[in-house]
DNA sequence: GTTAGGG
DNA sequence: CCCTAAC
């Protein structure tokens, strides 16, 4: 079996588009993010909602506890075995090295969700191509690391796609299960300039072509220090990166995991009204390490080749693998890159013909972990738990849409393997995995996205709490905070359709043991493990919902391995977290947290009886404006709630009464401006030909 | 969107 | 505090 590793450098950035993205997002100047350049977590967030539905079907309870999760690593095997008698059309796309053809390169708008909400990017077309043959995909702002194993011992492609279906599903029968692996490591760097995403021109083209930048045929050294923000601020294309050059050695290199922890500062100064609130993402300072900056990365284990500096060149050695031999440093870093996979690796390079001659392609895609980058919100102590909330979903959604994005073109770019005439390459199976993803995904989505928030582990559920009320008005407690996120139960994609499980899972016994990246030290995977999008940090008895799950230290290693068999490894706290609520059953909770009560003060008692004794008991909205104006959190059906329940209270003996007690003084005056409310609504009413006495007025002085 | 009232 | 009818 032949194996490849490729191994891509990333000299350019692009924000894919992102469909769904909040329309709100776009207008507000306000909320300023910026995916920071050093990785975060991963995708995990699509990973957990890949893998649950991958895993879970239409069971999928859809929640993904981005918040605690221990294990971090979310491996996602994605393995699809294929039938060459698939009733479904194999789509072999024969790349010419030398006169790349646009219309045969793409794949068709059919592999793409239906209703992904995606435009098909053009990944396909011949700039892309060459870019990332020259590990210059410069769309993919993250780095990954591609593993292709090929059995080579197999019948060509083409001829087994000539042959008769039985003949040759006879003759090698697992030649036709088409597994692909993908082990991303995924990096994004620098996602977005430092200007705000909304701002930026997003959405125009999934996949620009980056590979103008002459540096980027530059692969031994960066050329752009990303650690700069100058060199994003300034960008002329905020969608674009700057480009990073590529850097060979990368199969080994360990980043530092960085968690996609959102840190709230406030601001000192706020206006008191949080409707707008000011969300600003502040650049990030931490240790970087540029050595290990490399954004995007593939392992040819194929041809041993590291990345090259020449997209040609990479793209030849990927059609003829022999002179691969003579690189000490691809050998290095081949050998580095995969033990396993080592053997067959060098027992197909015995075979003179070029590999994609006898190419039957066996491929198993594995998304092994994203990077999702770091960011930084800040907002204002004043902004209230919902305005956070919807921030957080706009971001969050923006986000995952990106990834989606992301995940699609690197499966594009997978499925673009080096090859010449005579090979021809089936793109089907990543792409129906990633659709599958992406579907959830978008599902999910669309279907509008839930972000609750957490304070030490607690749910917030007072939306209109602010985040000094709710305890967050220094970065300590910050630090506390930490975030749910789920679909909206009622347009949960539970119609999600994840068909070929059954192939998926079994894919994997059918092929060796795929050559793994050599598992990370155990002790930075420490970091690789922790949780995408958790950012609670200190609280160890969080759990008021009981949605957790206990957490699984298992590392990333042995879930890779033990699980192998699962296309998508999700970690268990997140499985177990979306079973606990059950999407067909929705709960209350899901649709709509009530609010959680929030007692009124004495205080506020005495501003609604003055209120009250002013406007009346029929204008609860002047009440509200009047008395409540910057009390978010009251609505004037609170207001009118609480005066039905003070004259209540009013009425019966202190005995009676719960809770912190009134001053009698108040309630003395909520019976009076009630009885005189309602004697006055009383004569309106019924055109009342009994006039009042003036009398009344006299009685309650309040009303000057 | 408000108001009123039952739950 | 929720829900809903009625306006």
């Amino acid at each position: 079996m032949l194996q490849k590793r490729l191994d891509y450098g990333s000299c350019g950035h692009h924000i894919p588009a992102m469909p769904h993205f909040p329309k709100a997002a776009k207008g507000k100047r306000s909320i300023r993010r910026k995916f920071e350049d050093n990785q975060m977590c991963a995708i995990e967030l699509l990973a957990t909602v890949a893998g649950k539905l991958l895993t879970e079907g239409e069971n999928s309870s859809s929640l993904a506890d981005i918040t605690r999760s221990s294990n971090p690593t979310v491996v996602k095997d994605f393995v699809k075995q294929e039938q060459i008698d698939e009733p479904t059309p194999i789509k072999s796309e024969f790349l010419d090295q030398d006169n790349c053809d646009e219309s045969t390169l793409g794949p068709k708008e059919a592999d793409l969700p239906p209703d992904s909400g995606f435009k098909k990017p053009n990944v396909f077309d011949k700039e892309s191509i060459i870019n990332s043959t020259r590990g210059e995909f410069g769309c993919l702002p993250v780095s990954e690391s591609v593993e292709y194993k090929e059995d080579r011992s197999k019948s060509p492609l083409q001829s087994r796609l000539k042959s008769p279906k039985g003949e040759i599903i006879e003759n090698c029968p697992d030649v036709y299960s088409l597994v692909d692996q993908m082990d991303l490591d995924v990096k994004p760097s620098a996602l977005v300039s430092s200007g705000s995403i909304a701002e930026a021109p997003l959405y125009r083209n999934h996949f620009p072509s980056c590979s103008s930048s002459p540096k980027c045929r530059d692969g031994t050294k960066p050329i752009v220090d990303r650690d700069d923000d100058e060199n994003f601020s300034g960008c002329a294309r905020p969608s674009t990166i700057t480009s990073k050059v590529y850097r060979p050695h990368c199969i080994g290199d360990r980043r530092v995991r960085k968690l996609l922890a959102p840190k709230f500062r406030h601001k000192g100064e706020l206006s008191n009204t949080e409707t707008k609130p000011a969300f600003r993402i502040k650049k990030m300072c931490y240790t970087r390490q540029r050595t290990q900056r490399t954004l995007f990365k593939r392992r040819r284990l194929f041809d041993h080749c590291s990345i090259s500096s020449s997209g040609e060149e990479i793209f030849r050695e990927g059609i003829s693998n022999s002179h691969l031999k003579g690189n000490p440093k691809k050998e290095a870093s081949a050998s580095h890159a995969t033990s396993h996979g080592a053997n067959r690796a060098s027992s197909s390079r015995t075979d003179q013909k070029p590999s994609f001659e006898s190419a039957d392609y066996h491929v198993k895609l594995r998304i092994k972990s994203f990077r999702v980058p770091e960011l930084f919100i800040e907002i204002p102590e004043t902004a209230t738990i919902g305005s956070l909330k919807r921030n957080l979903v706009i971001t969050l959604g923006e986000y995952t849409h990106f990834l989606l994005s992301w995940v699609l073109n690197t499966t594009g770019t997978s499925a673009i393997v080096p090859t010449d005439r005579s090979c021809s390459l089936q793109l089907k199976v990543p792409y129906f995995i990633l659709s599958t993803v992406m579907e959830a995904v978008t599902a999910i989505l669309s279907g509008g996205l839930h972000v609750g928030v957490l304070l030490q582990g607690k749910k917030v559920r007072d939306d209109n709490k602010t985040l000094r009320q709710a305890g967050l008005s220094d970065d300590d407690k910050l630090e506390n905070l930490g975030f749910t996120l789920e679909p909206n139960s009622a347009q949960a994609p539970q119609q999600l359709t994840v068909a070929e499980d059954r192939h998926l899972l079994d894919a994997c016994d059918v092929t060796q043991p795929l050559a793994r990246i050599p598992p990370p030290d155990h002790g930075e995977s420490d970091n690789t493990l922790r949780p995408i999008l958790t950012s609670i940090t200190n609280s160890p008895e969080s759990d008021l919902d009981s949605d957790h799950s206990p957490t699984n230290n298992m590392s990333a290693p042995d879930k890779i391995t033990g699980s192998s068999r699962a296309i998508v490894v999700v970690p268990p706290m997140n499985v177990e977290a979306l079973a606990v609520v059950p999407l067909r059953k929705p709960k209350r909770s899901e649709l709509a947290q009530r609010r959680i009560r929030r007692p009124f003060s004495v205080a506020e008692v005495e501003a609604l009886v003055q209120a009250v004794e002013k406007l009346g008991t029929g204008r609860w909205r002047d009440v509200k404006l009047r008395a409540f104006d910057d009390a978010k959190h009251r609505t004037y059906v609170d207001l009118k709630d609480k005066w039905k329940t003070l004259v209540h209270t009013a009425r019966i003996s202190p005995q009676q009464r719960r809770g912190e007690p009134v001053p009698q003084e108040l309630l003395d005056r909520v019976l009076s401006a009630h009885a005189y409310w309602t004697q006055q609504q009383a004569k309106l009413q019924p055109k009342p030909p009994v006039p009042m006495a003036e009398s009344a007025h006299v009685d309650f002085p309040f009303l000057l």
